[in-house]
DNA sequence: CTTAAAACCTACTATTTCTGTCAACTAAAT
DNA sequence: ATTTAGTTGACAGAAATAGTAGGTTTTAAG
């Protein structure tokens, strides 16, 4: 099991966002050339996690993509639930509302010990990744010392 | 990302070896039965398992296959190195020898700010797995009321 | 010694998922 | 009106996964 890229890709791409932009709206094609990413691929990621209530759009000339909430209020797990759904590890952990549809896959529903153990592990997985924040991302990468591209935009407006 | 079968099915079988069967080597095809698993299938599982180190083999009639040390001695973590290789979440991370083919894949290697996620993540869950049992399952099996299946080769030596 | 039961090995196929591209469309700014 | 840029859904190639199959080797039992 790996992460899809999707899910690498989405969180690289949010991070971009919180790092290298103000508040004006950012272009696919720029967060795509800073991270080497398919522009057209990203656009269907973005398209996800504004669906997810992560990104704000904007269309027409100057438009662009926006964090939806502050850097730290949008944490890693936000990001995973959009780009990987409910559970990791398995698709059979009932989660929250009891219309999800279920796989028993193993054993009868109620009966299988490994389910358990996945469900356990998700759990785990969710409460670490919720403490996690593109604030913190941005700071590690401070840390790291990664140079912030100039927005040359705000020269206009200088 | 979600588990492959090679992991879940690999649990199930190992936690089923544990909790049904004796010192006596059990062949595939019970398991398969009991778990439903195709008994084709659950070889190719088991040959992995044994290359781990987790399991012993004996051929020809009343052979089978025998976990190769005590329940509590064999964590998920162990079963999910065999079956899903050192890393969950990324291919990149550099474990351990640095003989290992690295996979840059985003930033520059070492500069690479998401990457410290998923390493922490995979270090939490190793940790966390590796606490796991095949003794806990089977605790936990009990507690549940999961019936053992009689072992009728007992039969034989009473 | 023969037979049969089981693991072992290699290769193949089918299915699904992932990854990325394309073209047509719609909204916004000038 | 025109142009720029996001939106949408369909789609195709690639890769990984899941499962199948045939044959070989080992070993216990008769
Ligand atoms: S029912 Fe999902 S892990 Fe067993
Ligand atoms: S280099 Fe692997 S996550 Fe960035």
């Amino acid at each position: 099991m790996k992460l899809s890229t999707k899910s690498r890709y989405g969180v690289r791409a949010l991070f971009d966002l919180a790092y290298n932009s103000g508040s004006l709206p950012t272009q696919v094609q720029d967060i795509s050339r800073r991270q080497d990413i398919s522009p057209r691929y990203l656009e269907q990621i973005f398209q996800n996690l504004k669906k997810a209530g992560i990104l704000t759009s904007k269309r027409g000339p100057k438009g662009g993509y926006t964090l939806a909430r502050k850097p730290e209020e949008i944490s890693i797990r936000d990001i995973l639930l959009a780009t990987e759904g409910e559970s990791l590890f398995v698709d059979c952990i009932v989660v929250g509302d009891g219309r999800r549809k279920r796989k028993p896959e193993c054993g009868l529903n109620g009966c299988c010990v490994t389910q358990t153990i996945w469900s356990d592990a998700n759990n785990l997985m969710t409460e670490h990744f919720g403490t996690v924040t593109l604030k913190d991302l941005c700071e590690r990468a401070q840390a790291m010392g990664l140079k912030r591209e100039v927005d040359n935009r705000m020269m206009y407006f200088i």
